[in-house]
DNA sequence: AGATTGAGCTCGCCA
DNA sequence: TGGCGAGGTCAATCT
């Protein structure tokens, strides 16, 4: 692998462009630092500029960032077909299309101050936690939900989407919907439009804390069951 | 500035974490290019292996992304204490560390191939089309709704959140609720939570598209409206 | 500081 | 292919 071949302040834009190609065509990574102009145009639209730093991967997909955040400022998913090119004013221009939706993404480069270009790995490895786990802990430990409480089935499929856990307490159906952080408003109208299903059924909203306003319209308002469950007690089992 | 400090893969960890500090000293932007471990521990939890590039920005913030995903493998917003510095095994480490909610992410290079530091801008600049235009825009054009919408105002307080646009057809008060892309049954749901503050009211779901599963409640279920609206349409005013 | 909402969400799963 | 839910969502806004 030639390391030599990245992008140097004092390339032109015709050698970077070139160099850039290059690495692209054998496969790499290319990071590309500057100052640009940044236009997007599809679901959304969007115009820039200022210094940022430009990923373009090997799939097509392309990252853009500027300092000021931890958010990625533009971007275009992998599939999408991404050139690198010079224009008639000798900038280099990095342009990246996809269809449905159609989108196109154009970062114009006024000063590319440099590159890097690397071979990314064949695979990486990855372990997390998911809310999965903690469906899988209910089921097991229904007695978290009410003693009562007879689970049945795991993400069972019904009009409206998926409820979590599905099962009885003393005859009566019961739902639970889990979530892994704070509940909102949002998370009792879930819970509701799954109990709209039901009739004479009972419902419940598991998470590690509720908002206020949440809470009143869940408990008061439908009267249904806040059950506070952290996933870190999931995981110490 | 001195474009000559970046990391080079024949740099010994030493060296290379001295031109790293020196550069984020200066108040540079760092990015790190090699193979790492990636461990993550705060709201929830992961672990990584594989070849990433690092962002590290001045305000502390730290973007980690894998060649394989347009999303960020891991991160830490600004405001986190983010240090780089050297372990036993002479292996250059990262470790970011925010409070509220406590969370460390913490990246060792096992082979750090290079990086790029570069002076951040001042300011950049940013134009994009929001939903508040778009309601705006109804507010402006109400018959884009209904010939006999009058709007009374925009994000109207009520217990369950904001209605978007509030106003009266024929007497009857008219509740609006504007998404700006495909509507879904959870938009379907917010409309109803509203719509139940009032008696005989006419409630109206505005988006350039909807979901069939949604049309379905929305207006057979339901009895509301929906309005189909682009925003190209909003900007093109 | 806490709560709510928007966002080009992306990604993965499943019908 | 489309719909839906999960996610460490973050960032802005207001209370």
């Amino acid at each position: 692998m030639d390391y030599k071949s990245d992008v140097k302040p004092t390339d032109s834009p015709r050698e970077a462009v070139n160099k850039i190609i290059n690495a692209r065509r054998s496969g790499d990574v290319v990071i590309l630092v500057g100052d640009c102009t940044i236009n997007y145009d599809g679901r959304a639209w969007s115009y820039a500029e200022g210094r940022h730093s430009v990923i373009i991967n090997p799939s097509g997909s392309v990252v853009i960032h500027h300092s000021s955040s931890v958010k990625a400022k533009n971007w275009q998913p992998k599939g999408a077909e991404t050139t690198v090119d010079i224009n008639e004013d000798d900038e280099v221009v990095v342009q990246s299309v996809r269809t449905n939706p159609e989108e196109d993404l154009t970062v114009r480069f006024t000063n590319l101050i440099k590159s890097v270009h690397y071979e990314p790995d064949a695979d990486d490895i990855n372990l997390k936690g998911s809310e999965k786990e903690i469906h899988k802990y209910i089921y097991d430990n229904p007695s978290v939900i009410d003693d009562q409480f007879v689970p049945e089935k795991m993400e069972k499929d019904v009009k409206t989407g998926d409820i979590d856990i599905f099962g009885h307490i003393n005859g009566k159906p019961a739902v639970v919907e889990v979530k892994r952080k704070k509940a909102q408003q949002e998370d009792v109208g879930q819970l509701r439009r799954y109990m709209d299903m039901f009739e004479d059924a009972v419902g419940f909203l598991v998470a590690p804390s509720i908002t206020q306003p949440a809470e009143d319209v869940l408990i008061d308002e439908y009267g249904f069951n806040y059950v506070q469950l952290s996933p870190s007690v999931v995981l110490e089992d």
